[in-house]
DNA sequence: CGTTTTAATAACCATTTGGTTATTTAATAA
DNA sequence: TTATTAAATAACCAAATGGTTATTAAAACG
């Protein structure tokens, strides 16, 4: 057994259905167009709910509801000052996450132009 | 501007809303469970479908929906033998997605705790 | 006090999605 | 050929989800 096969059985193993039914819970919060963009506003510097609005262009109630289900599951955190809610990115896996997404997708696209490619050829 | 904080707002700008758009689409497909229990099924070993249906407890007719998505997404690849069809994990951005996903959880997890002392003990 | 502003919440709707059943396709075997 | 088996697909349904509008809660201000 290689040390990555083995490395990736251990892993795997570890995964019991209840540890995949939060992974999914956590990897499904983050795949929403509106949520990634709100984050993408939020990951370098907090902003309150309005400037959030106006960034991401959306209706105020519904940025609202995805702050609420991001700060319950923990990705961001609120603070509260006058009239005013300030969130900020508060899980930096989130942002590794996003970043290995991206990767994953750019696999994918360089793959499918390889096999057009070859397609093409044949 | 530190490092880090550079690091992030280059990354996040060159987020664009199209590419959010992909990696939200490619998170959403990670985020469901009897996805994420198929993929540790054959994240080790290429498997037929019958294989991996017995082991994740599902109908075929749904692990076949399953798998189909996710060789279409090029998450998954397909290898025909006879009657049977092989699948197996062919982007390994994924596994590593997941096991940031787990971090991220268990993070989430530990800041609950810490917070409900601090609030036993207020 | 009442007014204004910010954010959260409730109610509702249209769409999406996961699962099931039934059927079809394709390869193998008799 | 016909029968059998594996996998894909179509059709359908119930549940979940994202977005909108309207309302509520709370803090700041006149």
């Amino acid at each position: 057994m290689s040390g990555r096969s083995s490395k990736i059985a251990k892993h795997a193993s570890e995964m019991t259905d209840e540890k995949i039914a939060q992974v999914a819970a956590r990897l499904r919060i983050l795949g929403e167009p509106m949520r990634l963009k709100i984050l993408r506003a939020i990951c370098q510097e907090e902003k309150n709910v309005q400037e959030i609005v106006q960034e991401v262009g959306a209706g105020q109630a519904n940025v609202s509801k995805h702050l609420a289900l991001m700060l319950e599951s923990g990705i961001v955190e609120r603070r509260k000052e006058g009239l005013n809610c300030y969130y900020r990115l508060e899980d930096e896996n989130v942002f590794e996450i996003c970043q290995l997404a991206v990767k994953s997708v750019e696999r994918t696209l360089s793959g499918r132009l390889r096999r057009l490619r070859v397609k093409a050829r044949a």
